[in-house]
DNA sequence: ACCCAGGGTCATA
DNA sequence: TATGACCATGGG
C-alpha cells in the first residue's frame, strides 16, 4: 500500500472552493475531439489566446483533419499554426499525432482500448509527454486521468500540501487513487485549477482574496 | 525591456 | 537521474 500525500478532505476542499468562486468551465473549449488533440499539442508552454489563433487557421484553410495535416508541407502547416509559438517544432509534433491517430485506425478503434494501454501508446508518440497525453485521455477520450500541470504543483506547495520535488506520475497516481475516478470531476477539477491560475494568485505577494487561501481543514 | 504562457525532447555529466 | 539548452509567438 502507497502511502498517499494527498488527503480526500483537503482535495474536495479544493475543488469545493474553487467550483464555489468560479463555477462550470466548460472544458475542453473546441468543437470535436479532434480538435482537442490538436489543441493539447499546440497549447504546450503557450498562452491558449495564441493557440486559438493557429487553430481558427488551421479552420480557414480547411485543414483541421489528420488527413490533411499529414498532407500538409512542413512549411505550410508551421505557417499555420505560427501564432502558437515554436512552430516548427509543433508542426512535427502534430504530423506525428495524426500519423499515430490514422495508423491506429482513429476514433473507432482507439475507443476501444483500455485506458493505460491507450496512455502508453501516446506517450509513445514523439512531442507527446505526460500532460498532453493526460489532456487528450480526459478531454478527447472521456477518460478518468488526471491531468498534473505546473499550475496543480504550485497550488499544492502554496498549500503545503507537496514539497514541489514530486514527479508526475506521483502526483496523478495521488489524485486519481485520492478521489472517485469520475471523468466531469476530473475535467472540471483541471479546468478550475487553471482558471484559478489566470488571477494571479499564485505568486506571493499578488494574492489578494484567493479563494483557497483559508486553511483546508477547519477541524482536527 | 522583461517575464511568462494550459511542455517536451535532446545532449551532456 | 538530473540538470540545462532549446524551441518562438503574443500579451502584460
Amino acid at each position: 500500500m502507497i502511502d498517499l500525500l494527498l488527503s480526500i478532505q483537503s482535495l474536495e476542499t479544493i475543488y469545493d472552493r474553487l467550483y464555489h468562486a468560479y463555477g462550470p468551465q466548460h472544458w475542453w473549449p473546441a468543437d470535436t475531439p479532434f480538435e482537442v488533440m490538436v489543441g493539447a499539442v499546440l497549447t504546450q508552454n503557450t498562452a491558449w489566446s495564441n493557440v486559438d489563433r493557429a487553430i481558427t487557421n488551421l479552420k480557414e484553410a480547411k485543414c483541421l483533419a489528420a488527413d490533411d495535416i499529414i498532407l500538409l508541407p512542413d512549411k505550410q502547416l508551421a505557417e499555420l499554426i505560427r501564432p502558437s509559438g515554436y512552430f516548427n517544432i509543433k508542426a512535427k509534433r502534430l504530423k506525428n499525432l495524426c500519423r499515430w491517430f490514422v495508423k491506429q485506425g482513429g476514433f473507432k478503434l482507439l475507443s476501444k482500448k483500455k485506458t493505460d494501454v491507450l496512455r502508453l501508446s501516446l506517450l509513445d508518440i514523439n512531442g507527446v509527454g505526460p500532460e498532453t497525453a493526460d489532456d487528450i485521455l480526459l478531454y478527447a477520450f472521456s477518460r478518468p486521468v488526471f491531468v498534473i500541470d505546473i499550475y496543480t504543483r504550485r497550488l499544492l506547495t502554496r498549500l503545503g500540501l507537496i514539497t514541489g520535488t514530486e514527479d508526475y506520475e506521483t502526483l496523478r497516481g495521488n489524485f486519481e487513487k485520492t478521489l472517485t475516478p469520475d471523468v466531469q470531476l476530473f475535467n472540471e477539477y483541471h479546468a478550475l485549477i487553471v482558471r484559478h491560475a489566470k488571477e494571479k494568485c499564485m505568486q506571493p505577494d499578488k494574492c489578494r482574496h484567493c479563494v483557497v487561501e483559508a486553511p483546508l481543514v477547519t477541524s482536527d
